[in-house]
RNA sequence: GCUGGCAUAGCUCAGCGGUAGAGCGCCACCUUGGUAAGGUGGAGGUCCUGGGUUCAAGCCCCAGUGCCAGCUCCA
């Protein structure tokens, strides 16, 4: 007999060999009509997995489970596979097919002949839904991995060899097949009971991608899609994807006219437009205000510097790959022509260091370090914080670049501070608090924080293993002190120190790291920092590198997706927009519009012959936050009708309590809403 | 950088190897209106760039550039 214990705590002795199929049966005809597959023991297992012995844990997963949905879309990735050899034969080499977040995919390989494009998804779709209706039963088979080799040798696949090895290599003496049908596949499984529990599958789209992830090796064509089961889920998640479309910052970017990437100035710089640098400067203002809060001091810094700097510092040429090539010294350029020097050459002095040149800067530290360098310094001025919008180049490769989260210029607001050893754990919170600030008042609460410790078996890493260990404490302690969710990971610091990372999802699920804090114990030594201690001996201060946005451009992209274009007041671009119900009104209009001005308001009017619906909707589509009405009521009555984007119809007021509901709105960017009902 | 797809009006997109299209936007005129689209007319094009095939190329071929998806990378 085996004896299984079930997650409502009863205990079942049932005969040995006992599947956990027939096990849901003896449990309730619907758990056995529902069931996908079972968990035992915390590991889920097919439902023709046979109980023996005991005691188990058994749950019966069904389609309302997570884990349910997982099998189910790993299912559907085979039986794609199978679909894609009955469509184009059985040189159709499938490689790897997981499930992912929200889907799964299938990396294939197709033969030669076979020009696979998007446009024929549909027809492979249409070929899956035939393997759905014939309900194909799922089949395990356990063999020694020579024998599975065999059996996918007879199928024609040659990548599942090269899995199939290393799974032998660490130590398995036998590997799982699952067939469906006509179709042979290694696979860890479980798997549905058969394919007619597949409900509602969609082909996404194609992608390339790497056998092994490695670039060097054969190029395949990943086909992503997803499922669910139901026909209602899957079409919620394709309006979801949808929606999140409509919010791409690199649609409503340059719709709402906030910036403009421009072919002719070059491939990942952005134009910041009038409406794109009101917001970016109100940021600066709002961050600006904690800085000085927080005893920062402004400075500002070159674009290019030269690049013995950078070598110092360690940037170049180690990181030369990401940097835009150095500006050459214009003596040094003709002197070397007339000695005919060419490029190679050229390019090989500079590395050794006999040629001259300057770099675009792809880091503003070392300019910020040289600031701290200028002057003698002493422990009682320290800390001292270094504070600047500072503007860095690097060389994305082409393919990396897109929209404002992925350029080649940016601007950091970055800040390094150069402290003693005992001021680093309460200067790593100042940091988090002003991150944790900036945060919370624009309403992005979805974001994760990582703390990047040292790998502990690695010796990459510079500064002695106590200082490491007193500032990763610092770190974890910041975090904690924070009261956010964070996860510590061994192995993520930097060469140079601990580090604590920001990291906010877009609209389209892709993570995006903003706001950073690094300590960092290599520059000051690099650029041998010293200031004079209570002994009056030289000491080493400790530098924290620290970005809260990150960058304005990825901040911004990131945070009009966050919005959905529609800005709280202090942010938005235009705050009110004065709409004339006719052109009668258009004089109190204007009046109107230039005391709204005058109270430093940013406002538009919209005078035109439009119907006052018309005009309405076209602030609306704006995402303008406020809207006034006026027509000879108001004008009448000396009053001012309000319109709320998303509220509506706020009725009237005085135009000098309008005004004064709207600064207060200003006042507390946002944390308490002004123009209530009224 | 690699692979694939795409590139036509300011925007979103149709388009057949044979005279370049629609909707929105823009401009003008009519309308002077009350909380998400009033009507009429008009302007606007290097069909991404450079080559090639063809009597004829926006369309077919080659190369380049850019964008998108993904891979790889990301101090």
């Amino acid at each position: 007999m085996a004896q299984i214990k079930l997650p409502d705590g009863s205990i079942k002795e049932i005969p040995d060999g006992t599947t956990v199929g027939q096990l849901a049966e003896g449990i309730g005809k619907r758990l056995a009509q529902a069931a996908i597959v079972g968990k035992v023991n915390g590991k889920l297992v097919d439902l023709f997995y046979p109980l023996t012995g005991g005691p188990h844990e058994v749950q019966i997963i069904t389609d309302r489970d997570p884990e349910g949905l997982f099998v189910m879309r790993h299912s559907c990735a085979h039986v794609l596979a199978q679909a894609l050899r009955h469509l184009y034969g059985t040189g159709v080499q499938y490689t790897i097919g997981p499930v992912i977040d929200n889907g799964f995919y299938y990396d294939i390989e197709f033969p030669k002949e076979v020009g696979f494009s998007a446009d024929e998804l549909p027809k492979v779709e249409k070929e899956m839904q035939r393997i759905v209706e014939q309900d194909l039963p799922f089949s395990r088979e356990d063999v020694a991995p020579d024998r599975a080799k065999d059996l996918l040798h007879k199928e024609n696949q040659r990548f599942k060899d090269e899995i199939i090895d290393e799974l032998a290599k660490q130590g398995e003496q036998s590997v799982s097949i699952y067939r469906q049908g006509d179709f042979t596949d290694l696979c860890r499984g479980p798997h549905l009971p058969s394919t007619g529990r597949i409900k509602a599958v969609k082909l996404l789209n194609l992608a390339g991608a790497y056998w092994r992830g490695d670039a060097a090796r054969e190029q395949l064509t990943r086909i992503y899609g997803t499922s669910f089961f139901d026909r209602k889920q899957l079409d919620e998640h394709l309006r979801m994807l949808e929606e999140a479309k409509k919010r791409d910052h690199r649609v409503l970017g340059p719709r709402l006219g906030l910036f403009t990437i421009d072919d002719a100035v070059g491939q990942g710089l952005v134009l910041w437009k009038p409406k794109g640098a009101v917001v970016r400067q109100e940021l600066q203002n709002f961050i600006s205000e904690h800085l000085r809060r927080q005893g920062y001091q402004q400075v500002f810094t070159p674009h290019i510097g030269r690049l013995g700097l950078y070598k110092t510092s360690g940037h170049y040429p180690y990181y030369r790959e990401s940097q835009f090539p150095p500006l050459v010294d214009r003596e040094l350029v003709d002197q070397l022509a007339a000695e005919g020097c060419g490029c190679a050459e050229l390019a090989n002095r500079m590395e050794k260091g006999e040629v001259e040149g300057y770099l675009l800067k792809p880091m503003n530290c070392p300019m910020h370090i040289r600031i701290f360098a200028s002057e003698q310094r002493s422990y009682r001025e320290m800390p001292v914080r270094l504070a600047e919008f500072g503007t860095v180049y690097r060389w994305e490769k082409s393919g990396e670049l897109g929209g404002m989260t992925r350029v080649r210029g940016f601007t950091q607001d970055d800040a390094h501070l150069f402290c003693t050893e005992e001021q680093v754990s309460g200067e790593i919170q100042g940091c988090l608090e002003l991150v944790k600030i900036v945060l919370a008042t624009l309403g992005m609460n979805q974001y994760r924080v990582r703390v990047g410790l040292r790998d502990p078996d690695s010796a990459k890493y510079v500064g002695d293993a106590d200082q490491w260990d007193r500032a990763e404490k610092a770190c974890k302690d910041a975090a904690q002190t924070l009261g956010v969710n964070f996860t510590v990971e061994p192995g993520e610091a930097a060469f140079y120190g601990p580090k604590i990372d920001f990291v906010v999802r877009d609209v389209i699920g892709r993570e995006w790291q903003l706001g950073t804090v690094q300590v960092d114990y290599q520059l000051p030594r690099r650029f041998d920092l010293a200031y004079t201690g209570a002994d009056n001996k030289p000491h080493r201060p400790v530098m924290i590198h620290r970005a809260p946005f990150g960058s304005m451009e990825r901040f911004i992209g990131v945070l009009t997706e966050h919005f959905a274009g529609a800005f709280p007041l202090w942010l938005a671009p235009v705050q009110v927009a004065v709409l004339s119900i006719s052109e009668k009104s258009n004089a109190y209009a204007e009046q109107t519009a230039d005391s709204l001005k005058a109270a430093g308001l940013r406002v538009e009017s919209n005078l035109s012959p439009d119907k006052i619906g018309a005009k309405i909707r076209t602030a609306t589509l704006d995402k303008i936050p406020y809207m006034v009405v006026l027509g000879e009521k108001e004008q009448q009555a000396g009053q001012v009708a309000i319109r709320h984007r998303t509220e509506g119809d706020k009725g009237s007021m005085a135009l000098a309590e309008f005004i004064e509901r709207l600064q207060q709105e200003l006042a507390t960017r946002g944390q308490a809403p002004a123009v209530a009902n009224g």
